[in-house]
DNA sequence: TATACGATGCACT
DNA sequence: GTGCATCGTATAG
């Protein structure tokens, strides 16, 4: 994140210099969406809104929506105008609007015509709390990303965010904590109704971030 | 056009 | 633990 310099910081919250932290190589999301999904636990999710306007989270919790074989996925019938981000390369943004009231946020996977992407469920806020927590009308800062809605409302994603390409726009992912295998639990995915028993919902063990057990 | 429903969150018991 | 608001999208007619 080379042109960022962020100084900023709220309250409560840990000094960081983003612009020390590596982007995110594209080919990285242009993988196997299982090993995306599990990598992804540690790295930073940035949005850079202006000068004086920086949002940090740790990725905490992910879910992988397979190509194949996954009839939980929006991209497993046919390519639709929704889920058509799910069908571009690697390493963009797939926002949908749910239960008429939330956005869920997706980075999409593989290469060009595949169908998958990873859910982002859940975080830990590292920089912009008062902004997430103004976003969110909530003060508790573990809870301000928690669930796939509400770490959309923290970052203010909604639909113009979509198909925003990672670390050419407003959204970036960092390099930040890595975690040892047996850090990262791996379960079943969280409310879906067919292809239930896939374990395919990674989350940092022993988090209180993560949005349930 | 009409209808059914969901990768949720929160209030309430 | 259970119930349900709310509306964009997919799909059928």
């Amino acid at each position: 994140m080379s042109f960022i310099n962020s100084q900023i910081t709220d309250n409560n919250e840990l000094k960081l210099d983003v612009s020390t932290l590596k982007e995110l190589p594209r080919k990285f999301f242009i993988r196997q969406t299982e090993i995306v999904a599990k990598e992804l636990i540690g790295k930073l999710f940035v949005r850079f809104i202006d000068k004086d306007t920086l949002l940090a989270a740790e990725i905490i919790e992910t879910e992988a929506y397979l190509p194949e074989n996954d009839p939980a996925c929006h991209a497993s019938l046919k390519k639709t105008k929704r889920n058509a981000p799910m069908f571009e390369l690697g390493g963009i943004l797939y926002v949908y609007f749910i239960y008429g009231n939330h956005f869920c946020v997706n980075i999409v996977t593989e290469i060009e015509n595949k169908g998958a992407a990873v859910l982002l469920r859940s975080a830990k806020p590292i920089l912009g709390i008062n902004f997430m927590q103004k976003n969110r009308g909530k003060k508790e800062v573990e809870l301000l990303c928690k669930g796939p809605g509400n770490f959309a409302k923290a970052f203010a994603i909604d639909k113009l965010s979509n198909f925003d390409v990672l670390n050419k726009s407003q959204f970036y992912v960092l390099e930040y904590n890595n975690y040892q295998d047996n850090e990262i639990f791996q379960t079943q995915r969280v409310g879906i109704s067919d292809a239930k028993e896939l374990p395919l919902r990674f989350y940092l063990k022993g988090s209180k971030y993560i949005s349930k057990k």
